[in-house]
DNA sequence: CTTGGAATGTCAACAAGGCTGACATAAATT
DNA sequence: AATTTATGTCAGCCTTGTTGACATTCCAAG
C-alpha cells in the first residue's frame, strides 16, 4: 500500500487478505447466478429445474452411467435423484436400461428428445462461458480452472479429474 | 496434442473448444459445492440454510443496508427474504431499525450474536478459499476473478464492483 | 390537505428439491 | 441358503423459492 504504482509486488504478499478473499467469495456467488441463469430460463418453460439439468448433463457426459454413479457425482440421495429421473423417463427424455453385466443396475441414456434438450441447455450455458473465457483470455482461464480445482472437495475432484483428457 | 511437452501453443488456439468449456462448466459445478460445503455444515446445526448465510453475509458487508437493497443483491422476492429475515430478527441475530432518512425503510444490522455467527461462517469459507488461492497462486487468482467477473450478469456485476477498493 | 405511490410487512397457498426412514424386489456374492 | 448390493417407492418433513392479496406507513406531488 506504500507504493501507488506497481501492484505486482504487493499483490504477491497481499493476495491472501481477508478482503481479497471476501471478494473471491462474492465473485463465486454472483458468477454462479450468471452461470445458471440461462439454463434456468429454458428449464422453467418445460417445468423442469436445475436438478433435471444436472441429471441430463451427466447422463450426456457418460452415456450408460448407472444410478449409483450419478448419485455419487450429484451428491444427493437416491430418493431425490429418483424423483427427477422418473419424470425424465416418463417424459421420454431419458432411457433406463437393465444392465447387461449386472442386471441390478440401470444404465441411463438420453433419448433423442433428451439429447435435444441437452443441446439447447448446454449451448446457452456454453455461450456465456465462451464469452467470459474470451473476455478474460487464456491465461485467466487457466487460473480460473486451477483455483476451482483447488476449491473442490476431494471426492468431487475425482469425478472431475476422471474426465480430463490431456492436461499437464 | 501432437506435442507431449508444451501445451502453451495449442492452448491459445484450443481454449475455446466445446470440451474445454464443458470442463469449465463442471469445474463451476463441483467447485461451488466445495465452496458452500463448510458453511452448510455449520448452518445445519443451527437449523439455518444458505439463504440465512447470504443475508448475514451481505448485512455484514453493508451494515445498515435496506431490505430493498438486499432484495436486489440476492435476487429473490421480498416474501422469501422476509421469512429468512424474520427468523434472524426473532433469533436475535439481526437488528432491524426504522430508517432515519426515510422512515419506511428498515436498516439492517448484525447483533453481537449475528456477528459471531458471521465470523464462524466466513472463517470456514475463507479458510477453504485461502487454501485454494494459495495452492493456485496469485496469477491464477487474478484469472479466476477475471473469468468470474465476465460470467456475471450485468446487474449483479454492479453489486460486486461497488465494493472493489483498488484494483487495476 | 388529500391522494397517489413507494417501501415494507404479512398471510396463504403452492412447488421444487433437498432430507430421513422404512420397506420391497431382484440379482449378485459369499 | 444367507447376505449384501442396486434400485425403486411410499410417506413425511424442511428450506427456500414462487404468486397473489391486502394492510400499513409515510414521502411527495398536486
Amino acid at each position: 500500500m506504500a507504493e501507488s504504482a506497481g501492484p505486482t509486488g504487493s499483490e504477491t504478499l497481499l493476495f491472501l487478505t481477508d478482503d481479497q478473499i471476501r471478494k473471491g467469495i462474492e465473485a463465486m456467488f454472483f458468477a454462479y447466478r450468471g452461470f445458471t441463469a440461462d439454463p434456468d430460463r429454458i428449464l422453467a418453460v418445460q417445468g423442469y429445474g436445475r436438478a433435471h439439468h444436472r441429471a441430463i448433463h451427466f447422463i450426456n457426459r457418460s452415456p450408460g452411467t448407472t444410478v449409483n454413479n450419478l448419485l455419487a457425482i450429484l451428491g444427493v440421495t437416491k430418493q431425490a435423484l429418483n424423483r427427477v429421473l422418473r419424470t425424465l423417463v416418463d417424459d421420454g427424455l431419458v432411457r433406463s436400461e437393465v444392465g447387461t453385466r449386472d442386471r441390478r443396475e440401470r444404465n441411463l441414456y438420453l433419448t433423442e428428445a433428451g439429447a435435444a434438450l441437452e443441446r439447447e441447455l448446454s449451448t446457452a450455458q456454453r455461450d456465456r462461458m465462451r464469452t467470459a473465457f474470451r473476455q478474460a483470455g487464456p491465461e485467466a482461464v487457466a487460473g480460473f480452472r486451477r483455483v476451482l480445482e483447488a476449491m473442490m472437495d476431494g471426492d468431487m475432484r475425482r469425478h472431475y479429474v476422471r474426465f480430463r483428457e490431456s492436461e499437464p
